[in-house]
DNA sequence: TTGTAGGCGTTATCAG
DNA sequence: CTGATAACGCCTACAA
């Protein structure tokens, strides 16, 4: 107790004594789980405020409670690509909802593939949320699954008695694809979402499809094509406005094979080819017809409305962050599944008379 | 020790005790802090897995340890809306490259406005950084500093002792300025970034300037007022090409009064304003110059290269990374002034004779 | 190389 | 309403 020793922060110990009362009593005051007189408890707050003592140690808190208040959020890939996605933006917002209860933080965790002394691993985290599960991130999940607490899967496969948070991709696609064959489309092109982690652009040829690991483009591909089998097929290396205009030029440079209609498995690729059609002076509808997915609002794309099928991405969201909170009071996670809903916008028509 | 308790989960010591050896000695070989003979290490995992023990609760650990392993990202506002800028994004990307050598996870948090019980006070956090510190922000700095951790801030004042990792904003503009003024333009307007939190927008009087409490865009128009006194600024309400483009409209609909060049204080925002003169059937730059900052790769604006001044956003979260680092190593944080370099793209020439 | 013991700062329980 | 006490699960000197 001598005055040399290194100026330790003031614990609810110290405060305690400082004011004259148990530590339990002044756990209690900072807790506010019972009821203490208002003398004592302007006694302790004194003593804390005097010993600078600024509340409890989450830390210590945590491993008393066996709670951290902290959900860790598990994306594939870097974290700046996941949220240049609106999609997984709105997500976000979702689970931070459906979490609220909870008051819990959420933690951004890369799905590196492995290694101890991961975050994954380590991490003191109450429950984990994966998002996209494909590829890599089946390694990611063992090691979640090993540490026992309760995980959430969003559209992805996580197997054995995980709830996942699906959508209903194939289905919705063949909405799209009716649509379009409804108003007269009959050579229609496909942009699709990446196939795999190398993201490589270009033809969706039967081996690259069979090698694919993204459930969400494969699964929207079978939708299409439910209604045009022999529809080609381009994969976009990511969901960007940019990489959408780069594949629609590809599709729409020979005036020759130029399809009348494309469905883009994004909006933002959409907008791509709605961008590049307008570079070719292809007027849309008029000459060209683009459907995307999502239903997001895309930013810089003001003078026209996307015909898509707006998926509900702030309530996977918030129905992954219940199911987490369902779990952590005991009771057991339940899989949901969401329907997308057809919207059809200005961007759609029949196809011109040849 | 009876059979009837609640199964509760394995511990260090059980694992230990099945396996025969000492609790210390099955620690060090999970954390692998000293040398274990072979054979003692299998008999541990081996243990380990017989048991379901999936390693080290981190809960305790961080306890034990003082540290864990996170670090809090205090952000303005809305995630999503974070999220949804491109300079956040890459920002967080430098973040996570200068905490590379933590490992540390990164915690998103609002800033919220107070209240006990919110994150803020009670994340098991080792550090905070907080970005663009402005109005509200100040209540959640209080809390952070009263919580005696390292805090960073990024593009804010966060007064004392307290390291700031800031941009020559008010300098760069000036030099975007001044090359629109090199070019011979004289009637030049500007598009502010959004002056507080409520996003209003609309023409910048001095009273809305005066009451302005987001630095960074009172910083930029000092800049560029110091080269154009008088040019008419309009606020935008947030950083998107969308609004870019409405408040384009705004200041290009009327030819008589039309400006020569048009300064947005963000990439987003002059991609806008482009828009805008191509919807009215202006070219840029022939008909009018746009000059914007960031330097961010604006998606959907494939055909042009706009100039800009390019900010060192990957940098800025890298140095406030670092700082983080070394403050959690016990040496004192310093402040980082960051500079932004112009960059001459192809939105901007000598304005049309008339 | 392995074992022992003490404490990290809280909070839940239970008695007063 | 307040107080004493025992964990929470781990780590790390220090001793053997």
């Amino acid at each position: 107790m001598s005055s040399r020793e290194t100026p330790r922060r003031a614990t609810i110990a110290d405060v305690a004594r400082h004011a004259g009362v148990a530590t339990s009593t002044a756990s209690v005051v900072f807790s506010g789980k019972a009821k203490v007189a208002a003398a004592t408890r302007e006694r302790v707050l004194a003593a804390a405020t005097e010993l600078g003592y600024a509340g409890p140690d989450p830390r210590a808190a945590s491993l008393r409670r066996g709670r951290s208040g902290i959900v860790a959020v598990v994306l594939e890939g870097e974290l700046r690509a996941a949220f240049l996605d609106p999609v997984t933006t709105a997500m976000m917002d979702g689970l931070t909802e459906g979490l609220a209860d909870l008051s819990a933080g959420i933690l951004l965790l890369r799905d590196e593939p492995g290694d101890e002394g991961s975050a994954l691993a380590n991490a003191p985290v109450d429950a984990f949320v994966l998002i996209g599960c494909s590829g890599r991130m089946r390694d990611s999940l063992e090691v979640v699954r090993g540490r026992g607490l309760p995980v959430v899967v969003i559209e992805g496969d996580a197997g054995e008695g995980i709830p996942r948070i699906t959508l209903d991709n194939t289905a919705a696609s063949a909405d799209i694809a009716r649509h379009l064959h409804d108003l007269g489309h009959r050579d229609v092109a496909i942009v699709t979402l990446h196939l795999n982690s190398d993201r490589e652009r270009g033809v969706v040829t039967p081996e690259r499809l069979a090698a694919a690991t993204v459930d969400v483009a494969v699964d929207r591909l079978a939708g299409l094509r439910q209604v045009f089998p022999d529809a080609p097929a381009i994969s976009a290396s990511g969901s960007l406005i940019d990489e959408g205009a780069r594949v629609g030029r590809m599709l729409l440079a020979d005036a020759a094979t130029r399809p009348t209609a494309v469905i883009a498995q994004s909006d933002l690729l959409a907008a791509g080819v709605v961008r590049a059609a307008e570079e070719l002076g292809l007027r849309v509808p008029g000459d060209l017809s683009v459907a995307g997915f999502d239903g997001i609002a895309v930013d810089g794309l003001s003078h026209l409305t996307l015909t898509t099928s707006v998926q509900p991405a702030v309530d996977k969201g918030r129905a992954a962050g219940e199911q987490v909170a369902r779990m952590l009071h005991g009771e057991p996670g339940t899989s949901q599944h969401l329907t997308c809903r057809l919207r059809v916008g200005t961007t759609t028509a029949a196809p011109a008379v040849r």
